[in-house]
Formats: C-alpha cells, structure tokens, sequence
RNA sequence: GCCCCCGUCGUCUAGCGGCCUAGGACAUCACCCUUUCAAGGUGGAGAUCACGGGUUCGAAUCCCGUCGGGGGUACCA
C-alpha cells in the first residue's frame, strides 16, 4: 500500500473578499474550502483583503470579515494584521506593483491606455444592445496612431489601461473540477486593467497577487469561470504559471435565486448572534458542495481536514436550506459539555430576561437549568424562550392552562392541596423521591389507567400536566421530577400556592 | 440577445459501464419509548436518475440534441 500523504504538496491558497459589506454565508464556505485546503496538505492559509473599489468601501467591514474567520476558526497564517513574506496584504498598499506590470504590458504591445469615457461607452453599449449585439468594448482606442495618443496625453486626458486581448482563435483554460473550458476569443473583449483612479480593478490586481504571493490553488466562486479565459490571457502574456484553479458552484436561496438576506442568508456574524455554533455553521458549509462518502456527515475540527479532499468538490449548484442548519446546530448542542453550554448560554438568557431579573441570576442554577433543556436547543436563541420561567418571580399563564385531559376544575384543587401536604413536609428534595410522592399522590388520589393487558397502573398523564403548567405555566417542560428538583421546593410550593389561587378564582 | 456552467427523492448528497429492483442524511408521516415537549429507536412514503435520441451484450454513469436552472456580459467584486 503506497503511503498517501507522499503524494499530498503544500498548497498555497488565499482568501481575498472585498471589504464593500458583511459577506454572506456562502462566501465563508469558499474560506472554509481554501482553509480546509492549506491545512490538508500542511501548506498556507492567506487573507488579502482586495479594497481597489474606493467607492463602494464599507468602513469596519475588514475587521467584521475578520472577526467572522476567527469565529469560524479559519486563522489565517499570513494577512494584513500578521504580516508575511508577501506583504503587504492590502492591496491598496500595492499599487505601485500593478502599475508596474501595466506598464510592463504596454511596453510589450499587450495593453493599451483607453481614453474613451464612460458617457460613450455607455451610448456604445445601448447601440449594441439595440442592435442585438453582445455589448463589448470596441477596442477604437486599440487602434489609435502615436500621435494621436501623443495628442490625447497632451491634452491631458485621463484614460484606462486596458488588456489587448487576442482577437483571433479560443482560449482554453484547466479548470479542476470541469476540465478544459474553451472560449472563443470573440467573446471575450478588452478588459480594465487600471482603471482612471489609478486603482487596478479586482481582476487585475487579483492576477498579480496570486502570482507575486505564489498562490498555488485559486478556489472561487463559479461566477468567475467567464473572467478566467481572461485571466489565463494575461497570465500568458506575463509568461507566469497559471495557479490550479478550482471553481467552486453557487450557494442559492430555497427558491433558487441568488441567495440573499430575505431567505435567511445573512451576514455570517448574525449567525452567532442567532445562537448558532460555528462547529454547527462548518460541518454545514462543509456539505454543501463537498461529500466525503455516503455516510459521514458529522465532522469534528481534525476530521475534515484530515479527510478534506478537493477532487470529491461537487460542481452543480446547492441550496442554502435552513432545516438542515438547525439540525446541525441542535446535534452540536447537545454534543456540548455543561460547562460549555452555560458559558454559550448564559448571554442569551440574559439579554432575554427583565433587565431585574436578569440581575439575580445565580451561575449555578442556570446550569441546571440549562442541561435539563440541552437537548431541546436548537439555537441558543431558544434559550430565553424555553427556560425563563425557571428565573422569574412567578410565571404568567391562563388558569384555564390548568385543566385539559383527565383534569377539571374539582378535581385540580384537591390535586394540588394533596401535593401541597406531603412536599412540604419532604425530607430531601431529589427527583427521585419527588417522582415516588408523585406517584404516591397520584395513586391515592385514585388515578388509574388500564393498559392494553388488563394490568392497571398509576396515570401519571393529568397531575403530572397539572403540576407542570402550575410551576412553569406552559405545557411543554422538562422531565418534570427533575425541573421540581431543579426548581428547588420554595418556588415549587410559592407557584403551586399561585396556581390553587386561580383555580378558586376560576370557580368563582 | 450572446457566451459559459450545471441538471439523481422537497433539500444536502452517494454513485464515476454490470454490485442500482438507485444507498445515506434533513424535512415529512406512523409506531415504539413515555408524565408533556424534545432526544432516541423502528418503519413508511418520497427520484420512470430533466427529456429525447444514440454508443454498448449492458447506461444514472459515455456521446449528441432539446428543455430547464444558474452565472457572466461594469472604470463591481
């Protein structure tokens, strides 16, 4: 058997988002990918932030993207904060490297400044669009004589510097997951390399980046797959290597469309303040578009990139599907230890709490609290919603609440009256001996049910309803013995006292 | 319009020419467990593998076409 981590080489890859807002969900799963990929085989992990649009930048987005990596656990292992042997790692500290190789590309006949303005390129595209022609750059500045450009610089007119592209044959490029991808050089025009501003355009700067920081694995979105016969064009024309490109397939909204805040696809951050895991977020993301075999689905931090192979990528589109999030996130609840979960949980509770009640909020019984629920957590947004009435004064509910099946306004009182004389005088306070009075009273009060063989038993079912819409006012508790034991007997014998109140009440 | 990518249960997917009367998971339904709700267990329903042609003894798997979905078509990324 050949050993196969001989053949793993160490990969470079990079994460390169554009700090213009809070990028979604599906952006992270590429992160996730690129991380997973560096890891894998032992090699680099870096972040460089592409801020080359000044218009549209969003001020805190390069610390919020930031933030969501680390929360994810995706550490990056050269950036803008940590530096790196390639820095810097903020593009707009490396325009002088990109004016460079621009310049480079006029001096060898491949690029050419565009003096034409974006009033005529526009009227240009209409006309096209007329026409029913695809709207592409006519390339007139291709084609000027020197002096016309001697005259046009003199002039001082500001212009763009654009690739020139190859106008006859294909271009083919390797795309590792779909093989050769041919394009017909009609169809593709004269890229912005520079634009006016003096500001590379994404496209360019992220060719010159990728290879001046020898990137050996380019994985993106697959909304890129028309721009790289172009980038394969000018990697060409620099005589530079062209990195292993790996285009990953889209992440859509249930209906299909791009996914957008409206389906619940929100900024990856909210996310954490929903109450998900990052565990939860990652072995998410990490199948979506990626399989390991028909069977694992749950995946711990070492697991995946120990088993993190790109060539098990998928390349046809997934859908974001909320359902199957929650479900990840509950399986990775209940997989928390009790101190962990209290630590997670305790934030929600009190942002969910009265601000008064929140203020006397003992540690310890919150996690009590917190293990008897554990279980029923989706999101740790369901924290406050299912056990606030463990923390306040008395719990607000309809006395109606109080009876249902097998339990009518006479025979509620009497309940209560006989569970009020024996857990008063209980000696201890567990959920085992509070389950045996339980069942003592229920016996006694003559509650009996006959199974299907004749034999007849103690019928839990309305006391045990009873008692626990009385201490927690909702139907749907915890194991009941155990939320009394947790609940301690003062608040216990306070709300079964509040509850017989409202009975009398009810019956006038 | 033009160019490109994709197309297996509602959803995420396994499958890479015979092991498939297509497997797993989420969701859904039923039952079990049971004091409720969960969790857990068992079982059911759910995909003529988008459709139509080929190739082959044999196709979800290879080829062509059609349709459908998506992406691109910016001095955005």
């Amino acid at each position: 058997m050949a050993d196969r981590t001989k053949d793993i080489v160490p990969v470079r890859t990079r994460y390169a988002p554009s700090p213009t807002g809070f990028p979604h969900i599906g952006n992270y799963r590429t992160a996730l990918f690129e991380w997973l990929a560096a890891r894998h085989t032992g090699g680099k992990f870096v972040l460089r932030v592409e801020d080359t649009d000044r218009k549209r930048l969003v001020p805190g987005s390069i610390e919020a993207i930031q933030e969501g990596l680390k929360w994810l656990g995706l550490e990056w292992d050269e950036g803008p904060d940590v530096g790196g042997p390639y820095g810097p790692y903020l593009q707009s500290e490396r325009l002088d490297l990109y004016r460079e190789y621009a310049e480079k590309l006029i001096a060898q006949g491949d690029a050419y400044r565009c003096y034409c303005t974006e009033e005529r390129l526009e009227q240009m595209r209409a006309e096209q669009r007329a026409r029913n022609e695809p709207t592409r750059y006519d390339r007139r500045c291709r084609y000027l004589t020197p002096e016309q450009r001697a005259a046009n610089e003199a002039e001082g007119l500001p212009s763009v510097i654009r690739f020139a592209a190859p106008i006859e044959g294909t271009t083919t490029f390797h795309d590792f997951l779909r093989g050769d991808i041919t394009f017909d050089n009609s169809t593709i025009d004269d890229m912005i390399l520079l634009k006016s501003d003096g500001y590379p355009t994404y496209n360019f700067a992220n060719i010159i980046d990728d290879h001046l920081m020898d990137i050996t694995h380019v994985i993106r979105g697959e909304e890129y797959i028309s721009s790289a016969p172009r980038y394969a064009q000018v990697y060409r024309a620099l005589g530079w290597e062209e990195p292993t490109v790996v285009h990953v397939p889209l992440v859509l909204a249930p209906d299909h469309s791009k996914l957008s805040k409206r389906h619940g696809a929100l900024p990856l951050l909210d996310y954490r303040d929903k109450g998900y895991l990052p565990e939860a977020i990652c072995n998410f993301l990490l199948l979506l578009g990626w399989s390991y075999d028909d069977k694992k689905e749950f995946f711990t931090r070492e697991e995946m990139i120990e088993s993190f192979d790109d060539r098990r990528l998928g390349t046809s589109p997934a859908i974001f599907d909320m359902t199957r999030l929650d479900w990840f996130n509950g399986h990775y609840i209940r997989q928390l230890t009790p101190e962990r979960l209290t630590e997670l949980a305790m934030p929600f509770l009190l942002r969910g709490l009265p601000e008064d009640v929140a203020a006397t909020v003992d540690r310890e019984y919150a996690r009590q609290v917190f293990m008897l629920d554990q279980e029923r957590f989706k999101t740790l947004a369901d924290v406050p919603l299912l056990t606030s009435f463990f923390f306040v004064e008395q719990p607000e509910y309809d006395a109606q609440l109080l009876l249902g099946k097998g339990m009518d306004a006479e025979r509620a009182p009497a309940a209560i009256e006989a569970l009020l004389a024996v857990l008063g005088e209980l000696p201890d306070w567990t959920a085992e001996t509070l389950l045996q009075t339980l069942d003592a009273t229920v016996t006694r009060l003559g509650y009996i049910r006959t199974k299907a063989d004749g034999t007849q038993v103690p019928d839990r079912g309305p006391v045990f309803m009873l008692v626990r819409v009385a201490v927690s006012g909702r139907k749907e508790t915890p194991g009941l013995p155990e939320m009394l034991a947790v609940l301690g007997r003062e608040r216990v014998l306070g709300r079964l006292h509040v509850a017989l109140e409202k009975l009398r009440d009810l019956a006038g």
